[in-house]
DNA sequence: ATATATAACTATAGAAAGTGAAGTAGTTAC
DNA sequence: GTAACTACTTCACTTTCTATAGTTATATAT
């Protein structure tokens, strides 16, 4: 299988918009992180939420905010299985960026 | 030629926060304001500031940003030409989304 | 006179990323 | 025994992006 690489690989490690944008700066994060601020969500209500975005990629991009510690990710071992994600204290941190990014989509156009 | 889209395609004109990541959801698109807020640029300052875009994509960004009305460009008609991009007053109001990123950059790991 | 340098792109080929549909797993309800 | 349910994973394919090689028009060096 093909790998979806973690992270986007402009990483210009001293520069802390570089740094902020290779977690936050692919296609899907934000809408992922915005959806996350209203509280837990399960996958297939992102899934739903985030329409067009492919499985493949959701999880991917869950992964990826996992292991940088920003979301935590619980399983319920129940049939059919449930599955909970939740903004890490350091992935509350992002709602700054969101609130901003809401501010100027709201004065466009 | 391929065509490089415009947008980001998750267009959900209802959320704000979707605009705005319509516009600056790109990999590169954050970084090419990061500098162009520190006055205007030209082309080549651009491309050597941003180590690893292709030309193509960084012409694409900056189409896409003028198109948008938030990015200025001035070509003097020299030999060899010089192109100067400037933020528009609109596109100034990225500034906070740009400082809240770096916020949250400066805090991570 | 010819060659070279220069900036801002554009063209092309190939690599990488992303999509959509189908499949997997394990139990429970019919 | 078959269907349903959720959270994925796999695969084939399309789209996007990178790297490299032009292109254009003049000025300067040889």
């Amino acid at each position: 299988m093909k790998k979806i690489s973690d992270f986007n690989g402009v990483c210009d490690t001293d520069c802390p918009v570089a740094r902020a944008n290779d977690i936050i700066g692919g296609k899907w994060t934000t809408l992922i992180i915005r959806d996350l601020l209203s509280g837990k969500k399960r996958y297939s209500e992102l899934a739903r939420s985030l329409a067009g975005i492919s499985p493949r990629m959701l999880a991917a991009r869950l992964d990826m905010l996992c292991g940088a510690g920003l979301v935590a990710k619980t399983v319920y071992p129940t049939v059919p299985p449930k599955t909970e994600y939740e903004l890490t204290d350091a992935g509350k941190r992002i709602e700054p960026v969101i609130a901003a990014m809401a501010e100027f989509g709201s004065k466009l156009r």
